[in-house]
DNA sequence: GCGACAG
DNA sequence: ATCTTGTCGC
């Protein structure tokens, strides 16, 4: 799914003339919540998606962002006889335009994303292997480093760390992130050869469909995970843990989708939920053995990891 | 201005 | 996620 090229399509049907808002094309897109994404994508890829940009702008008829800035793109606006006035847009109700054709790929996502989330599996797998691979994802634009960190669960050590560089045409969008980064992730787990605890740097079921990325790609693959997310994304906690190695539940809708973990006496607590294939209880212990300091080892060293090879490409 | 939506 | 130096404190 190309969300990159969805987005693009919307907003050249923008005529000439009129506005719309990053809201409307997001919900164009499927989804309100992705009006964030909308700006991002039009700022990182707009020049090659070749899109009017300049037509959108905020909801309130503020002007918005523009690549090149604003004064460009009032001049871009003006030359359509569309005008500024106080910055605001001038009749702006009126020249409104949200009357899209689109296929709503968001929504497509979702019930994709509902139908999976009947597959997961709450239970500990038969054996669970000796392995985590920890995984983690960093991006330049389009281009992203994805880095797999192979971890001895006994041993307490790193083994061995993949590396892969692909393309991405999914922006990040809330509680849509796997259809960003498990792409990134499947090309690092076909070069794994023992069987292994997949570690992802977000959650789990910790997610408004109980279906976060962790759950996402163990179910896709078949694979036990884990999701470890470094804030809160939703769901309530009825304190903070406060002793080193404790946790606390993390509730939604009256069910414990995650806990909040204390790992470091200084820093906040991480969010551990499992993902497919593994318990609460086992998703916990399995990260309290592998953290030394606020992550544990496996994500810690696979973000390390891609962060040194996106910085040493540029 | 506050609160806040993983990465 | 990314943009970014030094600094405070355990």
């Amino acid at each position: 799914m190309d969300l990159y090229k969805a987005c693009g399509d919307l907003v050249n049907q923008v005529p000439s003339g009129q506005v719309t808002t990053y809201g409307s094309v997001a919900k164009a897109l499927g989804n309100h919540i992705a009006r964030r994404a909308v700006g991002v994508v039009m700022n990182t890829y707009g020049p090659p998606l070749k899109m009017p940009c300049h037509r959108v702008v905020y909801a309130g008829g503020g002007l918005g962002g523009f690549a090149y800035g604003l004064p460009k793109k009032m001049k871009m606006l003006a030359a359509e006889n569309v005008y500024e006035n106080n910055g605001k847009i001038a009749d702006f109700e009126n020249i409104l335009f949200t009357d899209f054709k689109t296929n709503y790929p968001l929504k497509k996502a979702r019930k994709e994303q509902l139908a999976l989330a009947k597959k997961v599996n709450l239970k500990d797998s038969k054996k669970l292997p000796n392995y985590v691979l920890g995984l983690d994802a960093s991006y330049n634009g389009t281009k992203a480093y994805g880095a797999g960190v192979l971890f001895d669960i006994k041993k307490n050590e790193p083994v061995k760390t993949y590396r892969v560089e692909t393309k991405i045409n999914f922006p990040y969008v809330p509680s849509y992130l796997g259809y960003r980064e498990i792409p990134i992730y499947k090309k690092i787990i076909d070069q794994v050869n023992e069987p292994v605890i997949l570690m992802v740097d977000g959650n789990g079921i910790l997610h408004p469909y109980g279906f976060g990325i962790a759950s996402h790609l163990g179910v896709l693959l078949n694979m036990p995970s884990i999701g470890v997310a470094k804030s809160k994304f939703c769901g309530e906690l009825a304190s903070m843990p406060t002793e080193l190695g404790k946790s606390q539940p993390i509730i939604l809708d009256k069910k414990e989708i995650g806990k909040a973990l204390k790992t470091s006496a200084r820093a906040k607590p991480i969010y551990v939920s499992p993902g497919h294939d593994i318990s609460m209880a086992s998703a916990l212990k399995i990260v309290i053995k592998t953290a030394r300091l606020k992550l544990p080892e496996p994500t810690r060293l696979a973000h390390i990891e891609a962060t040194e090879m996106r910085r040493s490409d540029l």
